[in-house]
DNA sequence: GTGAAAGCGCTAACAC
DNA sequence: GTGTTAGCGCTTTCAC
């Protein structure tokens, strides 16, 4: 925000027209003259004229502006997802602002509060780990800011959201376990609270009960720490009387994570114990062995996301809540055995 | 930029007084009774006010919001950088706008019109690899927009900029190879006039000076696809009639590249060719052998720029370009000969 | 300690 | 086809 931008004003008194002439010419109005307008813009270009968003969003009480709030920029997948979001959004005339919660419901609260006094015209959201209560995503419906959700997403709310085919990736991920072999496949997920989580651990279920396996609680565990909970969690179910022979993980950083706890306990992978990760992150296809893993169209769920959001901000009328969920597909790499 | 939010002059309205003082009690000014602050203060809180920071910025003419513009927000380095550049931003006030050039200079400046539209009170910048014209810059310059460069930086602006030791980085990487053996070492780089390239070429020259060893042209090859653009150049060295024994790439993914090159020719690393990248991605631990390579403090760097930003944009009296080179450091890993 | 009034840069009736 | 005017929500003199 400068003094030394030229204004509309500017314009016009160079030009000896009215300050609304320029308006119009500069948003080509219809009722304008052909001259006028040619005028206008030429004056525009030669002093780098460049509209006051600023002043035009607390005119029009729309700022054309997106929040955007992820758990971390630093994932590579919400790092894709954003990107899709941004791609899209420049493409349609929006900029989006952005913050990360870093899993912390007090940081999205606050993410919130700052997007929202800048003014953005909605929000897409990814909700932290820890985000159980959503009383403070309420609050903005009640004041018809719009949300989209995805990924993290929750059914408290009625707006639209994007997520992937979590049960389903998972339950093909299990589905393909048992049919090279595994029979004790255990799970090691997120926090009770979180969408992907339990949406994955259904998935996993389901594929037991199909193929008549008892779901033991002791094979599933729940890390409240996305980040390195899964080491503990590999420890624990290798301690077990009767070991798994696989290891579903919810995402493939705790997919990593065992397969180093597996290999420091020498244990064979896959012979011994088959692992699977999900979202196949860049890293996956390097471990050795390569992580075997359900892939998840980051870039497209942002690009999704946007593509929601914009359409219901531009057609309140119509709008009615979606739900939008994109095809898994499962990598079949080194840490799984050959189906038979 | 929605109608339900209760502005300033609702709360003036309900408690009977006038807009000024409400907008005084609300900013803490000094002069005004602590009882009408404290009703002002409770009232906000129960009808969820919220600032319009729109108007507020219209007013006094600063937006508190940083333009940030990478090549390509889905790169872990650049990501983890947005990263610290936000969580820096957001303890002080700022909010940030992302954009991603997809390494085009007509996109870099599409971007930064749509920043400057929006009045960003000044921009963080590292430069898409096409970018060796800088006018557009100068442009904002003039109009005394502050901008502070990253990582891709230029000596044509004289402007805060943030980099890493490139040269010393790539001079250790390089003189480790030639302790451990090395004499026929190539460079992989990037476009000619990429700075990052150069600063690690340069530091790549001077470390084969410092043990007399000859530099070959065609040992140093530059590489207009950053993506993907190393996959070739590895052919071509390993189809030289002398054989490089070791290559030191600009960045990671390249280094990936050639590991995967070089294993379908079927030379063994470190043995017949040493390696080495640049960047230390998450990746670059994980893939078989592990990649050597030289750390950069990404994070670290974003927090630096956002700290020059603000500094100079707060205090831009005292405010004088300062440079600022973060360490880098060498991790050994398995595709480099242990030394002697 | 508080209020009235002007104005940041723009859009949008409403006149003519 | 163009000008006049009011006002978006806020800050900031200048009075009192």
């Amino acid at each position: 925000m400068k003094n030394d931008q030229a204004t509309i004003r500017d314009l016009a008194l160079k030009l000896n027209i009215s300050i609304s002439t320029v308006s119009r010419a500069l948003r080509n109005a219809p009722d304008v003259n052909p001259d006028t307008k040619k005028a206008v813009l030429a004056l525009a270009e030669q002093l780098h004229y460049e509209p006051n968003r600023v002043a035009q969003s607390l005119r029009i009480r729309k700022t054309k502006t997106i929040g955007v709030v992820v758990p971390q920029i630093a994932m590579h997948f919400f790092s894709s997802v954003i990107s899709g979001i941004q791609e899209y959004a420049a493409q349609h005339g929006y900029s989006i602002m952005i913050c990360q919660s870093m899993e912390s419901l007090d940081t999205e609260k606050s993410n919130i509060h700052m997007l929202v006094s800048n003014r953005v015209d909605g929000l897409l959201i990814s909700l932290s780990s820890e985000t159980t209560n959503v009383e403070h995503l309420e609050h903005l419906l009640a004041k018809k800011i719009p949300i989209v959700l995805f990924d993290r997403v929750t059914d408290a709310l009625p707006v639209s959201k994007v997520v992937v085919a979590d049960h389903d990736g998972a339950f093909k991920a299990v589905d393909y376990l048992i049919r090279t072999g595994c029979r004790r496949i255990a799970y090691i997920g997120g926090p009770e609270g979180l969408s992907i989580s339990n949406q994955r651990m259904q998935g996993y279920r389901d594929a037991l009960q199909k193929h008549n396996l008892p779901i033991l609680p002791d094979y599933t565990i729940h890390c409240a720490d996305l980040q390195n909970g899964s080491t503990e969690a590999t420890q624990r179910l290798l301690n077990l009387p009767e070991r798994p022979d696989a290891i579903f993980c919810m995402n493939d950083p705790m997919a990593i994570l065992a397969i180093q706890v597996l290999r420091e306990r020498g244990v064979r992978i896959p012979d011994d114990i088959s692992l699977i990760g999900f979202t196949n992150e860049p890293v996956s296809r390097f471990i050795e062995p390569a992580l075997t893993t359900v892939a998840q169209p980051a870039y497209t769920m942002g690009q999704a996301a946007a593509r929601l959001f914009i359409g219901q901000v531009e057609d309140p009328d119509t709008f009615t809540p979606r739900l939008e969920v994109l095809p898994t597909e499962l990598i079949v790499r080194g840490t799984t055995r050959r189906l038979k």
